[in-house]
DNA sequence: GCTTTGACTGGAA
DNA sequence: GTTCCAGCCAAAG
Protein backbone atom coordinates (compact mmCIF):
# COMPACT_ATOMS: atom_id res chain seq x y z
CA UNK A 1 0.00 0.00 0.00
CA UNK A 2 1.59 3.25 -1.14
CA UNK A 3 -0.77 5.64 0.17
CA UNK A 4 0.69 7.92 2.50
CA UNK A 5 2.49 11.34 0.65
CA UNK A 6 1.94 9.78 -2.93
CA UNK A 7 -1.04 12.47 -3.29
CA UNK A 8 1.87 15.33 -3.16
CA UNK A 9 3.49 13.08 -5.86
CA UNK A 10 1.06 12.53 -8.69
CA UNK A 11 -0.01 16.14 -8.05
CA UNK A 12 3.36 17.66 -8.88
CA UNK A 13 3.34 15.49 -11.61
CA UNK A 14 -0.06 16.29 -12.71
CA UNK A 15 1.09 20.30 -12.26
CA UNK A 16 4.30 19.46 -14.56
CA UNK A 17 2.35 18.09 -17.11
CA UNK A 18 0.32 21.15 -18.07
CA UNK A 19 1.52 22.36 -21.60
CA UNK A 20 2.74 25.41 -21.83
CA UNK A 21 0.47 28.30 -22.54
CA UNK A 22 -2.46 26.15 -20.72
CA UNK A 23 -3.91 26.40 -17.43
CA UNK A 24 -5.47 24.44 -15.07
CA UNK A 25 -7.64 24.54 -11.78
CA UNK A 26 -7.05 23.55 -8.65
CA UNK A 27 -10.30 21.43 -9.00
CA UNK A 28 -9.11 19.69 -12.32
CA UNK A 29 -5.23 19.13 -11.48
CA UNK A 30 -6.58 16.75 -8.12
CA UNK A 31 -8.98 15.57 -10.51
CA UNK A 32 -6.63 14.23 -12.41
CA UNK A 33 -4.21 13.28 -10.46
CA UNK A 34 -6.30 10.67 -9.07
CA UNK A 35 -7.20 12.40 -5.88
CA UNK A 36 -10.42 14.32 -5.99
CA UNK A 37 -11.42 16.81 -3.60
CA UNK A 38 -7.98 17.25 -2.80
CA UNK A 39 -7.80 20.88 -4.44
CA UNK A 40 -6.46 22.08 -1.24
CA UNK A 41 -3.66 19.94 -0.70
CA UNK A 42 -2.70 20.85 -4.42
CA UNK A 43 -2.47 24.82 -2.68
CA UNK A 44 -0.46 22.81 -0.33
CA UNK A 45 2.21 21.35 -2.58
CA UNK A 46 2.42 24.39 -4.71
CA UNK A 47 3.72 26.17 -1.66
CA UNK A 48 5.98 23.76 -0.76
CA UNK A 49 7.29 22.58 -3.93
CA UNK A 50 5.76 25.43 -6.28
CA UNK A 51 9.43 26.35 -6.52
CA UNK A 52 10.39 23.77 -9.18
CA UNK A 53 6.55 23.96 -10.77
CA UNK A 54 5.02 25.86 -12.86
CA UNK A 55 2.55 27.45 -10.31
CA UNK A 56 1.55 30.34 -12.73
CA UNK A 57 -0.15 27.87 -14.65
CA UNK A 58 -2.46 26.87 -11.36
CA UNK A 59 -5.90 28.79 -11.49
CA UNK A 60 -9.13 29.06 -8.82
CA UNK A 61 -12.14 27.98 -10.22
CA UNK A 62 -13.39 29.50 -13.60
CA UNK A 63 -9.88 30.46 -14.34
CA UNK A 64 -9.30 32.97 -11.36
CA UNK A 65 -5.97 33.80 -9.94
CA UNK A 66 -6.18 32.86 -5.91
CA UNK A 67 -2.83 33.38 -5.03
CA UNK A 68 -3.69 36.39 -3.48
CA UNK A 69 -0.01 37.20 -2.45
CA UNK A 70 1.99 39.78 -4.83
CA UNK A 71 2.34 36.85 -7.05
CA UNK A 72 -0.85 37.37 -8.84
CA UNK A 73 0.59 39.84 -10.54
CA UNK A 74 3.58 38.16 -11.60
CA UNK A 75 1.31 34.89 -12.46
CA UNK A 76 -0.83 36.86 -14.92
CA UNK A 77 2.32 38.33 -16.79
CA UNK A 78 3.42 35.19 -17.35
CA UNK A 79 0.49 33.72 -18.48
CA UNK A 80 0.07 36.28 -20.89
CA UNK A 81 3.51 35.82 -22.42
CA UNK A 82 2.77 32.18 -22.85
CA UNK A 83 -0.20 33.55 -24.63
CA UNK A 84 -2.89 32.83 -22.32
CA UNK A 85 -5.71 35.32 -22.92
CA UNK A 86 -7.54 36.52 -20.17
CA UNK A 87 -11.13 37.74 -20.15
CA UNK A 88 -10.99 40.75 -17.55
CA UNK A 89 -10.00 39.08 -14.05
CA UNK A 90 -10.22 35.64 -15.01
CA UNK A 91 -8.11 33.44 -18.07
CA UNK A 92 -10.37 32.10 -20.33
CA UNK A 93 -10.42 28.04 -19.50
CA UNK A 94 -12.60 28.04 -22.75
CA UNK A 95 -9.30 28.41 -24.92
CA UNK A 96 -6.88 28.10 -22.19
CA UNK A 97 -7.69 25.54 -20.49
CA UNK A 98 -5.44 22.31 -20.29
CA UNK A 99 -6.85 19.10 -21.12
CA UNK A 100 -5.94 15.99 -19.27
CA UNK A 101 -7.09 12.66 -20.78
CA UNK A 102 -10.36 10.77 -19.53
CA UNK A 103 -12.10 14.41 -19.43
CA UNK A 104 -15.01 14.47 -21.22
CA UNK A 105 -15.38 17.77 -23.67
CA UNK A 106 -19.10 19.06 -23.57
C1' DG B 1 -5.50 14.19 20.29
C1' DC B 2 -8.21 18.42 19.42
C1' DT B 3 -8.29 23.05 17.21
C1' DT B 4 -6.91 26.26 13.75
C1' DT B 5 -5.48 27.37 9.25
C1' DG B 6 -4.97 27.22 4.15
C1' DA B 7 -2.42 29.67 -3.22
C1' DC B 8 -10.13 25.65 -2.71
C1' DT B 9 -15.13 24.74 -4.54
C1' DG B 10 -19.97 25.06 -5.24
C1' DG B 11 -24.19 26.62 -3.96
C1' DA B 12 -27.20 29.95 -1.56
C1' DA B 13 -28.39 34.83 -0.13
C1' DG C 1 -21.77 41.09 -9.83
C1' DT C 2 -20.25 39.99 -4.56
C1' DT C 3 -20.43 37.83 0.16
C1' DC C 4 -21.31 33.96 3.31
C1' DC C 5 -21.54 29.15 4.60
C1' DA C 6 -20.68 24.25 4.64
C1' DG C 7 -17.82 20.49 2.87
C1' DC C 8 -13.42 18.90 2.09
C1' DC C 9 -8.30 16.97 3.51
C1' DA C 10 -3.71 17.49 5.40
C1' DA C 11 -0.18 20.03 8.09
C1' DA C 12 0.94 22.79 11.97
C1' DG C 13 0.14 24.62 16.74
Amino acid sequence: MASRMDYELAIRRTIASIPRGRVATYGQIAEAAGYPNYHRQVAQVLRKYGDSLPWHRVLGAGGAIRTGAPHSLEQRFRLQMEGVRFRGAKVDLVQSGARFPGQEVD
